[in-house]
RNA sequence: GGCCUGUUAGUCAAGUGGCUAAGACGCCGCCCUCUCACGGCGGAGGCAGGGGUUCGACUCCCCUACGGGUCACCA
């Protein structure tokens, strides 16, 4: 067989020998030890929550060791590919902080190793697989697809291992002849891998996370270019990955299964393999079972996130927990440090499947949030709330200091408050201090007589001055409840409750409900001072009516 | 089903032959306190099961059980 005269038939059209790329894409300029890595979704719809994970482990290793870091659209499936999804994918990263060095962006393709989306490579690839038929380690497979799936139902039914191999491949043993009338006849061919060794062995690979892996050789036929003449994800890979100079490959656990695959590639191809690094894949539960987080699954979408209010931080902190457990013992010590500072290490990746925790992101994220200042959690809200609620968006915009001084409430110090996890819980929280998404939610306990109540309202309303000090101001609620028989003291109140018709603390609820319309509000006396005597006094006495 | 891979409290997890088995979230209680939130203190709760190896196993080996992955002209 003319392995050269069949490379030229079945890749006429190929203008450069390989090495015109090797050159066109020479090994990258990098000090000792640089990592370059990327991410190379599909797009194929809206970012998958599990996605970040990754990402973020690639943009870490790439910028903690001077490297380069970079995304690359694999575009390789015409029929799953969704309009918009590339812009989808590019905002979203955006959205939580993880940029990119090179590759895809809204305007054009920046780096040397363009073009970074695979589609527009289409002639790179025929070039290395003309070169493979040339070597002899690929061939053309014209089987039609009932031929492909009859054999695999009898390999099914023998206990066989599926693929194109041994008495299944049918095209391998085809003369030059025949390909020649087959293609001259316009029939179209994928082109199949022939593996250097067949050796049916199992193979230790070694992936960073996991450590030795024993995967069993692949000699399967498996198909590099499809009848489009488009590769396959992992034909593509091999090429892109060896010409863009990519050191570390990160992905998701479900390809660990093909790294020998791959490994077999790269060496066939005359290529260096990257180093691997296979995450576990992020579980969801349902019901009581543990499963993979997957696309229909509620929380699943990087986009839910951003409509909900998560802050970017928030997400990428509490990913990064699941990613490396020190994580959180770095973030206690250093509260004021951004997430980047930290250093993030292969060695503490875990290599078990993590359960996602809704319980556990919130309380991160309000840690995160309760460590920004007003200003900053007033500019990152009015963000939110232009894109998701223009009704409030109205409202922080069209007084802005104001809706910063009630953000400042509790906020600051060591014991800051942490009220809320999601940008959309704050207008609820914040709506009281608007006078027309005021109203009284909750009710006051029955057994308090009403008389008791308006008493006390009246009386705090008509010697209400809001120039108190917090102590006068609270000396006056005291009075007041002395004066109701309602204990002003908690610890006297305690030994003897019967005594008494309830304590000062119910007169604070009292008008507590009056000013703020709920049972539980920060701190009273700064919500007053916030809202102004004016308003107080009214809604003091309109609670009364 | 074959092959691969994993299993420390409800969840995330330290831990690499010798400790009363860290810590965080959640839960419960107490304290602080005008409520809530914060903070402080305390509590319940765990090495999947069975065999080995060893003076000694959460740690090493085997088996079982149970998760997860993969077996496409999808990535």
């Amino acid at each position: 067989m003319d392995y050269r005269y069949l490379a030229e038939l079945l890749y006429p059209d190929v203008k450069h020998d390989y090495e015109y790329y090797e050159s066109l894409y020479p090994v990258r300029n990098l000090p000792e030890g640089a990592k370059v890595t990327r991410i190379a979704p599909s797009p194929t719809g809206y970012v998958h929550f599990g996605s970040i994970f990754p990402a973020l482990v690639s943009e870490r290793l790439a910028r903690q060791s001077g490297g380069v870091f970079y995304l690359r659209i694999e575009d390789t499936d015409e029929k799953r590919k969704v309009k918009g999804a590339i812009e989808d994918i590019i905002k979203s990263f955006d959205y939580f902080g993880i940029n990119f060095d090179e590759g895809v962006t809204l305007k054009e393709q920046k780096g040397n190793y363009e073009p970074y989306i695979q589609s527009q490579r289409v002639e790179i690839y025929h070039t290395f697989a003309k070169k493979l038929v040339s070597e002899g380690k690929a061939f053309p497979c014209f089987c039609s697809e009932e031929t492909i799936e009859n054999d695999k139902q009898l390999q099914a039914k023998n206990k066989e291992m599926i693929g194109y191999y041994g008495k299944y491949a049918h095209c391998i043993n085809l003369t030059c002849n025949e390909i020649e009338k087959k293609i001259k006849d316009g029939k179209k061919f994928v082109l199949r891998f022939l593996p250097d060794e067949v050796t049916k062995n199992n193979v230790t690979v070694t992936d960073l996370i996991r450590g030795a892996v024993t995967i069993t050789d692949d000699n399967t036929g498996r198909i590099l270019i499809k009848s489009d003449g488009v590769p396959t994800y992992h034909f593509a890979h091999a090429v892109d990955d060896h010409l863009m100079r990519t050191t570390h490959v990160v992905r998701g656990e479900e390809w660990l299964s093909s790294v020998i695959f791959n490994m077999q590639l790269f060496l066939a191809l005359g290529f260096k393999p990257p180093k691997y690094m296979h995450i576990s894949t992020l579980m969801t539960i349902d019901g009581v079972r543990k499963k993979k987080l997957s696309k229909r699954d509620k929380g699943s979408g990087l986009k839910e996130y951003i409509k909900n209010g998560y802050a970017a931080e928030s997400v990428v902190e509490y990913v990064l927990t699941l990613l490396n457990s020190n994580y959180e013992d770095w973030r206690r010590a250093n509260p004021e440090l951004h997430w980047s500072e930290f250093s993030f290490s292969i060695k503490k990746m875990g290599s078990s499947g993590s359960l996602f925790d809704f319980a556990k992101l919130n309380d991160v994220s309000k840690n995160v949030i309760s460590n920004m200042t007003a200003l900053d959690v007033y500019n990152r809200l009015i963000a939110w709330a232009s894109k998701f609620d223009k009704e409030f968006y109205e409202k922080l915009s069209y007084d802005k200091e104001y809706a910063i001084v009630v953000l400042s409430i509790g906020r600051g110090g060591p014991k800051s408050r942490k009220d809320f996890a999601v940008w959309s819980e704050l207008r609820h929280y914040m709506s009281f201090f608007y006078d027309n998404w005021f109203e009284i939610t909750d009710k006051i306990n029955e057994k308090f007589s009403s008389a008791d109540i308006i008493a006390a309202l009246k009386k705090f309303a008509s010697c209400y001055n809001e120039n108190d000090t917090q102590d006068i101001w609270f000396g006056k609620i005291k009075d007041i409840a002395a004066s109701l028989n309602y204990c002003p003291d908690m610890k006297l109140y305690k030994q003897n409750p019967e005594a008494y018709q309830g304590n000062v603390g119910d007169i604070s609820m009292f008008i507590r409900v009056a000013v703020t319309g709920r049972i539980n509000s920060p701190d009273l006396y700064t919500v007053m001072q916030v809202l102004g005597k004016e308003r107080v006094i009214v809604r003091l006495k309109s609670y009364c009516i």
